[in-house]
DNA sequence: CGTTTGACTACGC
DNA sequence: CGCGTAGCCAAAC
């Protein structure tokens, strides 16, 4: 993969938004990417095949004890990245159902009612950042948007 | 100094 | 549901 155009100041960024995911909610690392805007020079389809990944570097990197609650960030299946079996993803686990997060027995987790909706407009206007985009993939998508004018 | 390997994701079988 | 693929950088081996 190749990395963030500044790594450091790209970290900080996905580590500010991790933060404020609330207790018992997950998101992914896709959904925190798509709200970081991609810079002018990167063409964004590759930007978008690419961040995720880039997000999930910052994960790798997040400080302890700075109240990060890494724990929230789970990928797009709905399961935990880290190695099975390992001490990492057996702490994550046991972080998540702490603040109530239930996994099915496919050690997935349901979107739908634990899905992160994102920060609020203003959070994300203050930060400069975009909507992210909805976990939920619905089989059925609102056909008809009401209009707003 | 050449190879391997990433806390990813969408998509096809 | 599981497995393989592309993406194509850079740090760790």
């Amino acid at each position: 993969m190749y990395n963030p155009p500044d790594p450091t100041s790209y970290n900080a960024l996905v580590w500010e938004i991790v933060k404020q995911i609330p207790e018992g909610i997950v998101s992914t690392y896709g959904q925190i990417a798509s709200m970081i805007p991609p810079p002018e020079d990167v063409d964004p389809d590759q930007y978008a095949r690419l961040s995720p990944r880039w997000v999930g570097t910052a994960m790798n990197a997040t400080p302890s004890g700075e109240g990060i609650p890494w724990q929230r960030v789970i990928n797009s299946q709905g399961k935990i990245s880290l190695p099975k079996g390992s001490s990492g993803a057996d702490e994550q686990h046991g972080l998540l159902e702490m603040e109530g997060v239930e996994f099915n027995s496919q050690g997935r987790v349901d979107f739908e009612i634990v899905g992160w909706e994102g920060p609020s407009e203003d959070w994300l206007t203050m930060h400069h950042l975009l909507p992210p985009r909805s976990l939920k993939r619905r089989s059925e998508p609102p056909a008809t948007q009401p209009s707003l004018f």
